[in-house]
DNA sequence: TTTAAATCCTAGTAAATCTATAGAATTAAT
DNA sequence: ATTAATTCTATAGATTTACTAGGATTTAAA
């Protein structure tokens, strides 16, 4: 399951990405507009930022603004930058392996193979679902 | 991401899978072959014995083991059990559907028909993978 | 140069959830 | 009876989640 953070961070892209090109929104507007908590939005434009999704312009008039193209913000990548990651086990991901602790002898995993197969699947799928996807319906 | 309870119970399945038919486990013998702490299992095997994967023989000489064909206990069953939805969230679930609070109007929520399309493809991943397919490897 | 309006930053908090552990009750075989 | 197993209930501690608070900083207009 989504946490609500990414939950919000797609609702905002999402926003983002049916405003006219050049218009900045402020935070404020995002959240009356995509009905998300004022305060917490503030966090998670801001993580939206370090993720290089978004920019901002500081300061009175200021705000935020698309700067990755809605065709390449992908469901996948939300879900990593918010939620870590995508594979059903440490010992499965991609870009957060970590070895099991309770198996016995490392590579013997018993559901290690199972659980790539499944994350491969799922990453293609997440990866298949940008912002301009969801946007157009 | 699974948590420790799925992925252990998955192992204990694994394990008693993989026992002679007729053998009955102990729970001390399936924490130990599947290094799982035996408290915490105890708790586990219940639950699958009330989600009728496993049964049990009470008192002396008692124990575990599978009343499920291996062949048909999937990883999708064993992730609600547990972890419950396998949707990103509750709006685009299946078995665990609650509507978005957040969202404006209830058929309108932006992220529904993706997520939908998202939560058939790793559905039917994880229904490809069953016990007997992680057991043979 | 003051002021208003916005982002940016750091904490903190209440509630829930997760990962176990403890101990007693129940059941069955010997 | 005794022993050995499951079953049940409660709870502790740690972590995570979903926010909220308050102020510092930045920018532009008056």
């Amino acid at each position: 399951m989504l946490s609500h953070k990414a939950k919000y961070a797609l609702k905002a892209l999402l926003y983002l990405a049916e405003q006219d090109e050049n218009h900045i929104s402020r935070t404020v507007e995002i959240a009356d507009g995509a009905n998300i908590p004022k305060k917490f939005l503030e966090q998670i434009l801001l993580d939206l930022k370090r993720g290089r999704f978004v920019s901002s312009k500081q300061g009175k008039f200021g705000g935020y603004y698309l700067i990755k193209s809605k065709n390449d913000i992908t469901l996948a990548e939300i879900h990593r930058l918010f939620d870590g990651a995508i594979a059903l086990l440490p010992c499965a991901s991609l870009n957060f392996y970590e070895p099991c602790s309770d198996c016995k002898t490392e590579d013997e995993c018993s559901l290690r193979h199972g659980l790539m197969l499944i994350r491969d699947k799922t990453l293609k799928a997440m990866e298949g679902i940008t912002i301009a996807s969801l946007v157009k319906k």
